[in-house]
DNA sequence: CGGGATCCCGCTAGATACTG
DNA sequence: CAGTATCTAGCGGGATCCCG
């Protein structure tokens, strides 16, 4: 990443790192991207397995999100050749790095729930 | 929240703490929001400064996103009656806290950057 | 300056159907 | 079972205008 062949900081790259770092941010900070990674947890998990844990996301929205976790190499998929087909989906390294933040994302939800919905219904009583 | 009248655990309480959870959470897990609070950081910042410092942010979505932070008790919305109006944003003890956890997030990003550049290049050349 | 209201385009994501 | 393709409605979000 960092340029050798020259002492002075490249401002070009720089850029480029920060847009790049938008959109991996943005490739991430989303909904189901989240709950896919907590819900993979420690271990492997079938495609079935991730629609049933992860509540009200679609078939669709699934693969897709799998597909750009894969992508950007938090996820590894593992295609078994049998019939019926079994496809499974597990973290990377970096992938469970990233699964250690987003839990303290839940833990901080369920430890504010609380003043959280206290503060909803004064600001809706308005 | 925790029923005081009944000694069995209430399913239908569960339930509503569950839903209520993942309205939170799909409140919170979305880019403008992580990213407000990221820029709001410690001090108290103007609205104007906001604009400016999430970059690429539209006004609707910041007054949007400023307002259900508001509503959830993150931040707090302080109104300055002079000409021209001056309204600043702070974030509250809850504010704070998610704000460590993203910047735990922003930080996973940084450091792997590298990584997840070269996943993306090895996936994309298939 | 901060923000509400309106209009409107474009894309997201759900539903459905088809393959290996 | 896992995944792809198509079709479509709904709404996310930008642009613009006005107001206190």
């Amino acid at each position: 990443m960092t340029k050798q062949y020259t002492g002075l900081p490249d401002e070009a790259d720089l850029r480029r790192a920060d847009s790049l770092a938008r959109e991996i941010f943005t490739d991430v900070a989303n909904k189901w991207a989240l709950l896919i990674i907590e819900a993979l947890g420690e271990r492997t998990r079938r495609f079935s397995e991730l629609r049933d844990e992860v509540e009200g996301i679609s078939h669709k929205m699934l693969t897709q999100n799998l597909r750009m976790l894969e992508r950007n190499g938090l996820v590894v998929r593992t295609v078994h050749a049998v019939v019926p087909p079994r496809v499974d989906y597990a973290l990377t390294g970096p992938g469970r790095a990233l699964r250690v933040t987003i839990a303290g994302l839940c833990d901080w939800t369920h430890r504010h729930l609380g003043h959280i919905e206290a503060s909803r219904r004064r600001f809706d009583a308005v």
